[in-house]
DNA sequence: TATACTAGTTACCTCTTAGTAAGTAGTTAC
DNA sequence: GTAACTACTTACTAAGAGGTAACTAGTATA
């Protein structure tokens, strides 16, 4: 019963890298969000109609550092400031769309048993 | 653009759902844990070995009424509660599957990146 | 009688996360 | 000159998530 233990251990461990990045009320909208198209701040908080400026700026620089996305500065006027997903965010592609999945799954299994509300 | 923009928006309201059932520190962890079987208290603590008995029981109660797990009790001598998870909670296997495949995408990302440390 | 096992509970405290409101800076249009 | 657009920043505050340590209860064993 050891080495099944220490496999369940392990995939702990490897869950904690993910949590890491994903973790936190936003971060996983914003991905959502960027999923769909690169887009610039203002894009993303009408997608995200309850983020504060505050917020969607401290979450985009943690997603920028995790390389999870990229910023670039259009010399346009006025500045225009795109934001798209790397590589490396793209890859979160099959995560979302479980999430996604398991979303909907979700809300059917709920409103079926609930009679109540 | 409308149209597009209608579906990524209701994509973040059915990405809430999901947030809403496995966000915080522990809810993941403790749902891979019964993923390996159905476990006692003690041993999920075993498992996740930084959890504080306070986490672990608020945790898995808030599971509990989120129909992910089951909670049994055993009249052995000393008495003992089994937890394991509901037809909804084994739903999330892929879920889970894509969590742990993408920890290890991002792993091996970082240390390829990253020359530095 | 004291220790250990089971599975928790309780009180208190701290630290992080997130919210609110206002301000900044550069350019353009009225 | 004033308002409006872009994309933020700053300071202050509130809420809650999580940590620590000690305690509970029932049974069994030394």
């Amino acid at each position: 019963m050891n080495q099944k233990n220490d496999v369940c251990r392990h995939r702990l461990m490897i869950a904690r890298d993910t949590l890491e990045v994903i973790q936190g009320k936003w971060r996983l909208p914003i991905i959502i969000s960027l999923n769909h198209g690169n887009k610039r701040f203002g894009e993303i908080q009408r997608d995200i109609t309850d983020i504060s400026p505050k917020m969607l700026s401290q979450e985009l620089k943690a997603l920028e550092t995790n390389k999870i996305i990229t910023r670039t500065l259009y010399d346009s006027m006025p500045v225009t400031v795109e934001y798209s997903l790397t590589p490396l965010g793209e890859s979160m592609r099959k995560l979302l769309d479980e999430i996604l999945n398991w979303g909907i799954h979700f809300r059917k299994e709920i409103l079926e048993t609930s009679i109540d509300n």
